[in-house]
DNA sequence: ACACATCAACTGCGTGACGCAGTGAAATTA
DNA sequence: TAATTTCACTGCGTCACGCAGTTGATGTGT
């Protein structure tokens, strides 16, 4: 067992050290060139990446998922009130409370922008079996879990 | 040939669709979060990824790959300067150009502060096998191109 | 029932990152 | 050598953000 694989360390090292860092370089950049696109904040489009992978979300919780403060949240989302890509709902259940929901209308905008991105992405899925394909979607919820722990932990 | 797999369209939704935009928020937010650590911009960390990444370069070329103007990049190499992790030297063949290049320190800084999630990740591959590694390799390769070029497209 | 503490979202104010427009220096070209 | 282009770099205004305080609603203890 003194070499298991030499190309598996390799092969390692490449990515969590070269192809994953490159990758979050562009990943951060194509969302800066969209919110320019869309006219407003990189925060303002993180946001709205939240809210259409949870759902409706108070102020407080948007808040800490793109790290601001509840002040800056409150402005945010007058910005995206403004821009019609968000609504401001009562919450029922605690009148103090009030539920931040995408507009259809915000929705579609940020699929739009990135319409092209999944497309090339499909294309390049292509290339891979079925049994492949499932082990890239393996890795991608691993990534998701071991980002959010060390979020948690660095915070 | 009219069902392949129908397994195989389900995978690739949910990998365009929810694993990788899942993955993708995450990642911004943990690089807020170091950015917040170091002391500096969300922009000075991804300044400072681009030159782990590339090597040193103009101020010019930076401004390209973080999307800011010459003017706003000529500050924000005073931060990374005044914050010990960047240097300015006069390139030797052009001598209106300077380079950016990135010092130990700063180079240490970013690689401890990720150092965490790298960890994470090598552990999360340990779960498959060569051939499983390669295909993840080979996405994240073809993942990095297609967002270059999605990228250069929207501009 | 009534005060009192808590928790939610929201506002004044200061700081600082950014874009824009202009400057100066060096290189390229006519 | 003169004109143009191409760099990096600076005043100035705008706007996003954090901080601290306000308002209103919800619980909580006596």
């Amino acid at each position: 067992m003194t070499k298991p694989t030499p190309h598996r360390a390799a092969a390692l090292d490449e990515i969590t050290g070269s192809a994953i860092p490159g990758w979050a370089i562009l990943v951060v950049q194509v969302n800066n060139v969209v919110a320019t696109r869309l006219g407003v904040t990189d925060t303002d489009v993180q946001c709205l990446h939240v809210l259409g992978r949870h759902g409706p979300a108070t102020p407080g919780a948007l808040a800490t998922r793109v790290n601001l403060t509840t002040g800056s949240a409150s402005r945010m989302i007058d910005r995206l009130v403004a821009a019609g890509c968000v609504r401001r709902v009562p919450d029922p259940g605690d009148r103090r409370r009030v539920l931040i929901e995408p507009t259809q209308e915000g929705l579609d905008q940020v699929r739009a922008a990135y319409a092209g991105l999944v497309d090339r992405t499909r294309a390049d899925l292509d290339a891979f079996t079925d049994g492949e394909l499932d082990a890239i979607l393996r890795f991608l919820r691993a990534a998701e879990r071991s980002t959010e722990a060390e979020i948690q932990r660095l915070r």
